[in-house]
RNA sequence: GCCGUCGUAGCUCAGUCGGUAGAGCGUGUGACUGUUAAUCACAAGGUCAACGGUUCGAUCCCGUUCGACGGCGCCA
């Protein structure tokens, strides 16, 4: 007898009379008297085994007529083309050996969100949220193999912290012994430190927000690639985004379109994603939703209405440059050549889903830099660290954050960021 | 922080113009040798979120609290 195999494996090149291993849950049963239909799942798909009285012990068929769903079994059995079995093929068991049994899962045909989140570890077994962590592993090893090839170094900043990165944005505050600290909303100033002595530098980490934002584009702790190059300038830095992102679609598309499919998103809508992506000025950006009917006045941010009519008939993802100053963190440097403006990019994912990087040029100047601190009331004692690497050769820089599980709801077609996640953490849930 | 919706069986919901409740699914028992989240029969299963008020009487009306979900603002 040969070893187990995936059901995947088993699928993709049957061989009729030949036997077959396989261990994985059961998806679903049905019986009907001396017959039992048990859809059988592992990591890769399903299958139907059917399992007949007298084919094998007593005892084994017992244990398949009442097993109920999600025990885990080992299943022995000769596969069989079968137009009667879902997918075509059923596996006919000389051996059914249950390994866990199972209470009665509290999913079923009928699901609540509430329900379904409650019980997000035993969710997470479906195979949507099968498909969906695959496309997520998908992104993030295209990401890596990308910025490898560009030479970029990945780096491993804090997660805890003292400095309030970004103004206004709220922080998880703990007690870090006789101290305040903070859970890091972004890595952004330990990456501006790095680049010094690596030129170019990446991170992946958890930024946290406490923000007690309730939409479909926000968690509370989310994975964050960010990156930061030296000698770069804004410009240079929206074509490494194009390019990465280009690169995180490119890997699903070579090794993920079972999955895109299953999730309901057709890989066709993901060859459109290519370099360079549409540039439209935040100005221009205002003027094109007056024209559309939207109440807008220069220096309002896009909210996310407006966001999602301007991208809603775009197949890639497009870039708003140049936002008022006002509006935009204290870091981002001065457009010389309209300095109402910084020297700043969004990247807004296509079909209505939004924001999924924030990038800009970084001010340089110390006395510029101190200003727009004291101005944003924002105290120096803290920043006096990130004000030295203005005292010490510093050099034009560019930088990013991308929201991978923004990258991965857009990708998948996903109604509500949460799902982008295993184990999602927003403002009024931190269980299980 | 603001606005809105909801909370009845394990699950999804219906219902009671105020007189303490039903269905489907699931579960249990039985039947069935080709099912497709099977079918058939029988059965068990409920402090109607919590607390307070009005009332002869509240799951239903009113108030408060808690919880969940949706939207806005803010951001990735």
């Amino acid at each position: 007898m040969s070893s187990p195999r995936k059901i995947g494996q088993v699928l993709s090149s049957p061989v009729p009379g030949q036997e077959e291993a396989i261990q994985g849950w059961i998806y679903r049963t049905r019986s009907s008297g001396a017959i039992v239909f048990a859809v059988v799942r592992d990591s890769s798909g399903v299958i139907q085994v059917t399992v007949k009285k007298g084919n094998l012990p007593e005892g084994e068929f017992e244990a398949a007529k009442s097993a109920p769903v999600e025990s885990s079994v080992i299943v022995i059995g000769k596969v069989f083309e079968d137009k009667r079995a879902p997918g075509g093929y059923e596996l006919k068991a000389s051996s059914f050996k249950l390994v866990g049994g199972a209470d009665p899962f509290p999913i079923t045909e009928y699901q609540s969100e509430e329900l379904l989140l409650d019980n997000r570890h035993l969710w997470i077994r479906s195979r949507e949220q099968t498909a969906v962590m695959k496309v997520k592993a998908s992104v993030l090893e295209g990401a890596r193999a990308w910025l490898k090839a560009n030479d970029f170094t990945e780096v491993t900043p804090p997660i805890l912290t003292q400095n309030a990165c970004e103004g206004g944005v709220t922080l998880f505050k703990l007690k870090y012994f006789d101290r305040e600290a903070y859970l890091s909303q972004s890595a952004q100033m330990y990456l501006e430190a790095l680049i010094f002595s690596l030129d170019r530098v990446y991170s992946l980490t958890p930024s946290f927000r406490a923000e007690k934002s309730r939409t479909t584009r926000h968690l509370t702790e989310y994975w964050h690639l960010e990156l930061e190059e030296a000698w770069t300038d804004n410009d240079g830095n929206m074509e490494v985004q194009e390019n990465l992102v280009t690169a995180m679609v490119e890997q699903v598309l070579k090794d993920r379109q079972a999955e895109l499919r299953l999730l309901g998103r057709d890989p066709a809508d993901l060859k459109e994603v290519r370099p360079p992506f549409k540039r439209v000025r935040y100005s221009q950006a205002i003027e094109a939703l007056k024209a559309k009917g939207f109440d807008l006045a220069f220096g309002s941010d896009m909210g996310a209405v407006e966001e999602r009519a301007f991208t809603a008939e775009e197949r890639a993802p497009i870039f708003v440059t140049n936002f008022p100053r006002e509006i935009k963190a204290f870091y981002m440097k001065e457009d010389p050549t309209d300095p109402a403006t910084v020297k700043c990019a969004d990247m807004l994912a296509p079909e209505g889903y939004g924001e999924i990087i924030g990038g800009s040029e970084r001010e340089t100047d110390l006395g510029t830099l101190t200003a727009r601190l004291k101005a944003q009331e924002i105290p120096l004692e803290a920043y006096q660290w990130y004000l030295d690497l203005r005292r010490f050769g510093s050099v034009p820089h560019s930088g990013f954050g991308l929201g991978i599980e923004r990258v991965v709801r857009w990708i998948c077609k996903l109604e509500h960021i949460r799902d982008a996640v295993p184990f999602p953490r927003t403002v009024a849930r931190c269980y299980p």
